[in-house]
DNA sequence: GTCTATAAATGGATAGAC
DNA sequence: GTCTATCCATTTATAGAC
C-alpha cells in the first residue's frame, strides 16, 4: 500500500490547485503570485515546490483541469433527438460555462499568459474535449466543419461579449436562443 | 509659439507608444517592463516619467489610441446601399482589426491586465467609438439592439476563434461570408 | 515534506544632480 | 528633460537544516 502517501499527494496538489483558481478570480488569471497561493493554503511558498515545478506547471495543471470541466460539462448536456432542443443545450451549457468563471475562460480559450504554453499532454486533452464538442454536434447532423466552426464562434462571441460588457448581467445570454434559430435556419433549413 | 516644445513632448509621448505597442506584439500585452520600453526609444526608465505618470497611464494611452484607430477604420468603410455589402465590409474590416493586432484586441476588448481600468475619458472614447458601430449597422435598417449585440457578438467570436484556433490562417476568415449571410436571412429576410 | 534563509532577478517608482 | 543612484517591494526559485 503505497498509496497513502501518493494519495496525500494528491489530495495537496488540488489543494494547491483549488487556492489559485480563487485567486485567479478573485485578482484576475495573472494577479497572483506563489506566496500568495502558499498563505492560502498555509505553507511557505518553496514548499510548493514539492508538488509543482514551477508556476508555469500550475497554470499547466489548472489548463488540463479546466478542460476537464469542460469535457464533464459537455457531457452532462442530455442528448435530445430535437437539433433545437440539443443546440440550445449545448449553447446554454458553454455559455455558463464561459461566463462563470472568466478567468478559466482566459486560461482555456485566449492566449494571455505571456510565455507560457500547454504541455503536450494538456493540449492533447483539450483537443480531445473540443473533438467531443463535435460530436455533439453532429449526433443532431451538424457534421459540416464549417458548421461546427461557424457555431464555436458564434457562441463564444457571445459569452465573451457578455463577460467583457455586461458583467453580471444578461444582456447577451437573450440571445442563446435567437443565435440558435439563426444558425439552425441556415444548417438545417428542414428543422 | 510656446507650441515647440509641447509639440516635441507630443511627439515623444507617441514615440514611447509606439514601443510599448511594438513589445506588445512581440511579448504579449503585459509581458514587457518600462526598462525595456525605454531601451527601445534610447531612455533610461525614470525618464519616461516625464511622459506617463506610470505604467498604468502607458495602458491608458494605449487603448485611447486602440480605439482611435478602431474609429478611424470604422469610418473607412465605404459606405454602401445594399445591406449584404455594406455589413460584409464592415465585418471584415472589423475581423482584420482584430486579428492584425491579437494584443490590441486584447486589451482593447478583453479585461486582462490585472487592476487596470480604462480612464473616464479613454472608457468614453470607446463608447463613442461603439456607437458609431452601431450607426453604420442602423444606416442598413439594422437597429434594434438585440441584432447590433448579435452582430457584435458573431464577429468578435469569429475574429477571436482565428486568433486562438488558427494563427496566420483563414479558418475562421472564409466564414466571414456565410455569417453575414445567416444574419441578414434573419435580420433583412426581405433583402 | 516543511521550514528558514537567501539567491538572483526584475519590477515600478522616486530623489536629486546636471 | 535626462541622467545616475537607489529604494523598496516583489517575484520565482534554490540550498540546506530539521
Amino acid at each position: 500500500m503505497p498509496d497513502r502517501r501518493a494519495r496525500r499527494h494528491e489530495a495537496t496538489r488540488r489543494e494547491i490547485l483549488a487556492a489559485a483558481w480563487q485567486l485567479a478570480r478573485e485578482r484576475g488569471l495573472t494577479g497572483w503570485s506563489l506566496r500568495e497561493v502558499a498563505d492560502a493554503v498555509g505553507m511557505r511558498a518553496p514548499s510548493l515546490y514539492v508538488y509543482f515545478d514551477s508556476k508555469d506547471a500550475i497554470y499547466d495543471a489548472m489548463f488540463s483541469q479546466g478542460y476537464q470541466q469542460l469535457l464533464e460539462t459537455v457531457d452532462a448536456v442530455p442528448s435530445a433527438e430535437d437539433p433545437r432542443t440539443l443546440l440550445r443545450d449545448v449553447a446554454s451549457a458553454f455559455f455558463d460555462f464561459y461566463v462563470s468563471d472568466p478567468a478559466r475562460s482566459q486560461l482555456l480559450f485566449l492566449r494571455v499568459i505571456p510565455g507560457f504554453a500547454p504541455s503536450e499532454d494538456s493540449y492533447e486533452l483539450a483537443r480531445r474535449t473540443l473533438e467531443r464538442l463535435g460530436e455533439v454536434l453532429g449526433s443532431i447532423g451538424i457534421d459540416r466543419p464549417e458548421a461546427v466552426d461557424l457555431w464555436t464562434a458564434m457562441v463564444t462571441g457571445l459569452a465573451s461579449q457578455q463577460v467583457s460588457n455586461d458583467p453580471g448581467g444578461d444582456r447577451w445570454a437573450r440571445l442563446i436562443e435567437p443565435s440558435v434559430d439563426m444558425f439552425l435556419a441556415r444548417e438545417s433549413p428542414a428543422a
